[in-house]
DNA sequence: TTAAAATACGGAAACGTTTGCAGGTATTAT
DNA sequence: ATAATACCTGCAAACGTTTCCGTATTTTAA
């Protein structure tokens, strides 16, 4: 493939060095008006692009950040990633995106891989197997600039973006047991995960407080199969023991809930109660019924990431990403899931 | 942030020259096994990463995808990317992930600015507003590699990705008529949509095969506020003309359809039976009640487009794209919103 | 009037690779 | 013994930018 005129070429065309132009069209202010206006006017005539490649090489820096997520498909993380790009977009910045598939061996190849400065930076979301985070460590003891969401690492100094996640597995329960719950399930994906753990005590917490305590056999650990997940979920509902209420701490579980749910005889929310973190509005009216939902900031989340990244990245003299973390609250929507007739 | 050794500090620390070291770690036949031994040992005792844009200055190639798709929450192309990441992965391949927003002008910025070189080749799908494709022919006659899936150019001379639209629609059709429909609305994105125009073929030929004729007010145009879009779906719903089977040529109307029937007394499928192009039977069987789908094969949509480039990429002297349409049929499976009790 | 400073531009180095060419040694063929 | 051949390695150019430095001209200050 052809590629078009560099900047030699137009400078020759023009009769002026190469300096001058790449000057001239970085707006330098060693370059009277007269031959900015010639140049541009040049450049856009023969369709001038400057080489990324040659520019990240001398700048050091690619105009590029790595986004890694646990997975696609889920309306959560589309969000964030819609959230990251509506601002790094303004600043003339491209986005790389990878899915780890909550595999945490993928994820440790692909943060190897943009060790080598092919991003200028990283924003990320652990996958549900991570425990082992050297890889990361590692990376942001390099001084690569390194943001999380959500699924956090508390262990690296850096700055996180999260929901109230205490708070709202918190409120979620008390609003179950508001509802007449007593015996309330709690559904992750893995016990190692930040959420996971937040979300936990809040619930904790709230049964506490109310007077309940908490049952192991209530508390299901997800895996990556579906049909496994709706399987566990459906022996749970059918056990003597069976909840009548579930906090799904992930949007996926609260799904297949609602299948393990359909192949039982137990009615929503007459004998069981659901409510789950949840992001994707229009499903969740559009269940049957309608589904009680913790609805994350996921745009505004992903805005937030990027909103730092750029000022740290295209200003100056920045500091370090500071060791903060910054939580975005989410809002309870109460539907026909929790509540009965 | 502190990069780590490059190529001539490598080869400083093995007292060779930097044109060995790169010719042993690329493992060239002029270079013996013993120094590639010591080279490939010390490179990775110095965890020695080279830089992606000398190389890529260098060679002319920056090993990266560009993939452009109309929006990200959507399951099918959700999957789609996900089918694509799969094979450019293994190849060593990178991702950048746009979305356009269905904004033609988005459409065009990103496009354009993919013409300097940053990506080796474009894999879309074009907005719903895309007319004027000048953007696109102007890329294509470069010698730019593009590939189009799902929402095709017809007119650029290239290869393209589809599922069999025109059969799916007509089958799709039929399986309504064949429940009893005998008015049938059919909805869309635009006009101008391949997708549409062959979807759109297939639903006349079914209605004409069985002696219908189609109504213009059956034909719903959405836009992009899901809200406006339920408001008018519900109108034709209240209408003394209403239809009694929906074709919905893309899944955010389908859903967008069960809102607006929850918003009327009219019972699915009893009143009114649908079905819908889409690609997340999770949700699909969830929905009440369940909806029958054409499946498209999104993932593999995805895998054949990666194939095809990695193969135009990778092997040294290949061929340009050709300009074919390749096609991977979907699936009908009928499920509760189409079939009465 | 002269020195200093501002203005406008060009030459060349640098970023980190890959690779064409050349050279030097050891092995084989004549 | 010498020439030819293989095998291994180094030098230097090239990819397309940006920017340090130098210089020539013009303007300002003393």
């Amino acid at each position: 493939m052809s590629t078009g005129v560099n900047l030699k070429e137009l400078a020759a065309e023009l009769k002026l060095s190469p300096s001058t132009v790449s000057r001239a069209l970085n707006d330098s202010y060693e370059i009277s008006e007269a031959t900015k206006k010639k140049v541009i006017s040049m450049a856009e005539k023969l369709n001038y692009q400057p080489n990324p490649f040659a520019r990240s090489l001398r700048e050091n820096k690619s105009k590029t950040i790595a986004v890694v997520i646990p997975e696609r498909m889920s309306s959560f993380f589309s969000k964030v990633v819609d959230g990251i790009e509506e601002v790094t977009q303004q600043f003339g910045y491209h986005l790389l995106v990878y899915s780890t598939h909550e595999d945490v061996d993928r994820e440790k190849k692909i943060v190897n891989l943009l060790m080598n400065g092919r991003a200028d930076a990283i924003i990320m979301s652990v996958s549900s197997q991570t425990s082992d985070i050297s890889h990361l460590t590692r990376l942001h003891e390099r001084g690569f600039p390194l943001v999380f969401f959500d699924r956090i690492c508390t262990d690296i100094p850096t700055t996180k973006f999260i929901t109230n996640d205490y708070e709202s597995g918190f409120e979620g329960t008390k609003h179950l047991i508001q509802q007449g719950c007593r015996k309330i399930a709690f559904l992750m994906l893995s016990k190692e995960l930040s959420i996971t753990k937040d979300r936990y005590r809040g619930y904790l917490d709230a049964l506490r407080q109310a007077g309940l305590s908490p049952e192991p056999q209530l508390n299901i650990t997800c895996c990556q199969e579906e049909e496994q997940n709706i399987e566990a979920l459906r022996q749970m509902l059918l056990s003597p023991n069976r909840p009548d209420g579930i906090l799904s701490s992930v949007e996926k579980l609260a799904l297949a809930t609602y299948h393990a749910v359909k192949r039982t005889n137990l009615r929503i929310p007459e004998d069981v109660k659901i409510i789950s973190f949840f992001s994707n509005l229009s499903i969740a009216s559009l269940l049957s019924p309608s589904l009680t939902t913790i609805t994350q900031p996921a745009f505004s989340i992903g805005e937030e990431c990027a909103k730092l990244l750029m000022k740290k990245l295209t200003k100056p003299r920045q500091p370090d990403l500071p060791n903060q973390l910054i939580s975005i609250p989410s809002k309870i929507i109460i539907r026909s899931s929790t509540v009965a007739e």
